[in-house]
DNA sequence: CCTGTATTTCGACAATCGTTGAAATATGGA
DNA sequence: TCCATATTTCAACGATTGTCGAAATACAGG
């Protein structure tokens, strides 16, 4: 993930009514939720939205899809991931105690432990 | 973790300079780096990067010491960690494929695996 | 106490951001 | 085709942000 991308994406998320959109979506995910649901959810002007979600798709946070009158929002799955991965990019390989937090809440969150644990190896092999 | 805090701490990052005394920092965890050092290394002028030093402390993503007649900036460990787990909030408890990610990267920076793999339950216990 | 170094604070400025109202576009149905 | 609904686009505005120069503060050493 290129430095600009992370920038846009934390940008994107660094605001509280894209937040919030953001954060419906994944607890909306996969199915994803309309434009006006959204608005009427968050209880935000529909040309307001509009223009955030502009902002969240540009960042490659969501994507959209048309359906009939409706336009459909939904996370990408990656693109968190993705932030995430390269924010903890700088503080592994050798220096596990920020990492470690993070792998142990997430596999908490995730709610199963990964399919196989893999062995210790460096970041940069 | 608070959602105004989250806010904080994503607009903290969301700045390409901001953005780099982190990434610097997290790289020189955890003895951290005195302000004229980060300011040399990075190309800022100093009272441009002392604002946004101030900006990344009250985040809580830095702490400060003086020593002597320098000032010292390093990263707050858990700051990252806390972040990302809210984050991942919403995206668990059922609804694995976006944690997953994740998890193995988390598993994979971290270069080691966890102590010991917790037996798989939802996030609200 | 005085000087030099390190860092912060202040005031100003251009640039960017978020919201609003009005108008435009796209779609489905009568 | 005409109408109603859903969503976006546009222009304008006040608010916030990032940077700069200059001045202020904090500290160590002579």
């Amino acid at each position: 993930m290129e430095s600009s991308s992370a920038i846009d994406r934390l940008s994107a998320l660094a605001q509280p009514g894209r937040l919030a959109v953001f954060r419906l979506l994944v607890r909306a995910d996969p199915e994803g939720i309309p434009a006006g649901e959204i608005a009427a959810a968050l209880g935000l002007a529909p040309n307001t939205l509009s223009s955030q979600l502009a902002i969240l798709v540009q960042a490659g946070l969501l994507s959209s899809a048309r359906e009939g009158r409706v336009i459909r929002y939904a996370v990408r799955p990656d693109a968190l991931s993705e932030l995430i991965v390269y924010l903890m990019e700088d503080c592994c390989g050798g220096r596990p105690e920020i990492c470690q937090p993070v792998q142990e809440a997430a596999a908490r969150a995730a709610c199963c432990p990964p399919s196989r644990t893999r062995a210790c190896r460096p970041l940069s092999a």
